[in-house]
DNA sequence: AAACTTAATTGAAACGATTAAATTCGGAAG
DNA sequence: CTTCCGAATTTAATCGTTTCAATTAAGTTT
């Protein structure tokens, strides 16, 4: 491998001559024919700077890890993933993926040996990548969440505003016409969970204040129940509400499947909004209308706290960003009748 | 940060025996007392070792690059991905991702910049990669191709034996009492297309000699289209198949679709074995008998023959590795009718 | 012509490790 | 009392960069 001393003795220069030219340095001036002189050679013998090198010098590499603990098949971390990638790319920074399971200890270990210059989490609980967020900020090296909410001080959070995310849905449904809006939920103390229930509520609250919030248990799906009580509410036309707003795609699949055994018709007798934009919504028997996250701008956002906190050494500026999540419409809400649907703000 | 020098300033002795500590060097032999009050230093003041300098002075950083064209958002890649990240840990490696899109002469630029030990490639069609897998070579950095076939010298494959797999699969619905067996596949020219069409194509020649095969192009499921000719074969009891292999799950879940549609019940009156075990298979109306494939040995076995090749500072031997793929049984093949099926083996 | 600027270049010390080769130091053999 | 040995340790070079401080060379003031 060529080094800089090879071009400095290829082209008659010192090796701190070489250097200064590739790094186009602000502070040394180096004159425009050895400048030439020196790219020529290192052009002609092939040189590609150790970025180990450099690192060892600088004190961290030029590497930024994404720690998860959610599975990396999701279209959530995919898609944030690729958002990560191009801002790092784009800034000579290399991501590192690295699944958290349970080994907090060995993962702090081979972030801090590596000396990352700074740590993503995606996760869907902060909780389980505290401990390691404390440890590697005890070393000095920033952390930012991504797609979640972190709680710990100077660790910023890029997340989407689920709050406002599950009221646009549920103006969505009000708008085309429903009146009788239910909301498919699951269990669970997740943030997002809490959020997106909150934001049905409060929109509830504010359109509808006549009729109370009607919250699903969607976890029964899991566990395979094939006559539950949601089941027989869809089943009964007078109960029946007009629209369900899911806190998740996978919800709205299985009322999909429902609605398919109990011949209720998508969107004409029952209008459906998802929330997360999965892969598959777009494919469904019925596209689904669905709430988009604002992934590309998490990830972007995120990366370039974590990189530039790296530079100007010192930990990030703290917060949580909420990043607007807007709904996708496709086809599994009913038209509004007439014009009436007003598109007033919330 | 602590380094070496610090720990041989305190336990009074000098940074290269500190380092011999470290190391465990078989060749230079530290008294143990000695050992114990280097140990006992570097614990105190709490020293984590610079993987970068000593990546510096190796000539490569301990890290691999598993390179990809395909989504990340894929089931295969995520078990994949898994394996390699848990082998890469056991052996202190860290695993970085980089998502190939065109530009291949920046990805090796990033690469070889950053001197990552070795690179595993996934990827859809190796040829996408050609290029880059041959940059890498030349500057000595060894690579592996991970769930497709490479078709350069020196990079040995690490794929599962697709046509076996679609051999065990046409044996499986033969053995349940299907013969009248179709095979849903689709366009294209990756070789795991050719190979477990070419499987299904043997079986059939060994089992039903008399019956021609049949390959069903299931890319029409894409373009939407709702008539076409396999809702018609489907439609026709006296022409249908009673046992349909698909080559990957999803032809599977859209016969699932279409089956429904149609009022066909399976596997009463069709038996279905898919290709892939998507994550939604196991969940599927009728959870879906489906091809495995052995991720797990795969990244395995490609992560530890990289690592292996640069630790022993070659390339590694070249090769294409078929590992088995084995039926996974589930409820989507109708049970044999008595103890008729018999094991034969392929 | 001496004294001072300025610009361009270089020497050498970092960075934090590894490691070949040299050194130290008891103790055993002669 | 040397001499030699082997074990334990250290010295110093090295990996490929960066970068401070010193040097050189040339031009500008007085």
């Amino acid at each position: 491998m060529i080094t800089l001393k090879d071009i400095a003795a290829a082209s008659g220069v010192s090796s701190a001559t070489v250097s200064y030219v590739m790094n186009r340095s602000a502070k040394v001036k180096i004159s425009a024919p050895t400048r030439k002189k020196v790219l020529a050679a290192a052009k002609r013998l092939g040189y590609e700077p150790n970025e180990l090198a450099r690192s060892v010098r600088r004190g961290y590499s030029n590497v930024i890890a994404l720690v998860c603990t959610t599975g990396l098949a999701s279209d959530y971390f995919y898609n944030i993933f690729n958002s990560i990638c191009r801002t790092a790319t784009a800034r000579d920074y290399a991501v590192k993926v690295h699944a958290l399971e349970n080994d907090t200890p060995a993962a702090l270990k081979m972030l801090v040996e590596q000396r990352v210059a700074g740590v993503l989490f995606h996760t869907s609980d902060f909780n389980k990548c505290r401990e390691l967020a404390l440890g590697l900020q005890k070393r000095g090296i920033p952390v930012a969440a991504v797609n979640c909410r972190a709680n710990i001080p100077d660790c910023p959070s890029f997340a989407s505003d689920d709050r406002g995310g599950a009221r646009a849905a549920v103006r969505h449904l009000y708008d085309a016409g429903c009146r009788n809006i239910a909301c498919m939920t699951h269990r669970g103390t997740y943030d997002y969970i809490l959020l997106r229930n909150e934001g049905y509520r409060e929109a509830m609250r504010e359109l509808l204040p006549d009729r109370p919030p009607v919250l699903l248990d969607g976890t029964v799906f899991h566990h395979r129940e094939k006559t539950n009580s949601i089941r027989k509410l869809l089943a009964d036309p007078s109960e029946r509400p007009d629209g369900i707003f899911c806190i998740a795609d996978g919800h709205a699949f299985h009322l999909y499947q429902l609605a398919y055994e109990l011949g209720i018709r998508i969107p004409e007798e029952l209008s459906i909004v998802g929330y997360g934009n999965l892969s598959g919504s777009a494919d469904a028997m019925v596209p689904l209308t669905t709430v988009q996250q604002p992934f590309e701008e998490m990830g972007r956002l995120a990366a370039e706290t974590v990189i530039d906190a790296a530079g100007a050494g010192k930990m990030p500026d703290d917060g949580i960003t909420e990043l607007p999540a807007s709904v996708l419409t496709r086809a599994s809400v009913k038209q509004a009748e007439t014009g009436r649907g007003t598109r007033s703000e919330i």
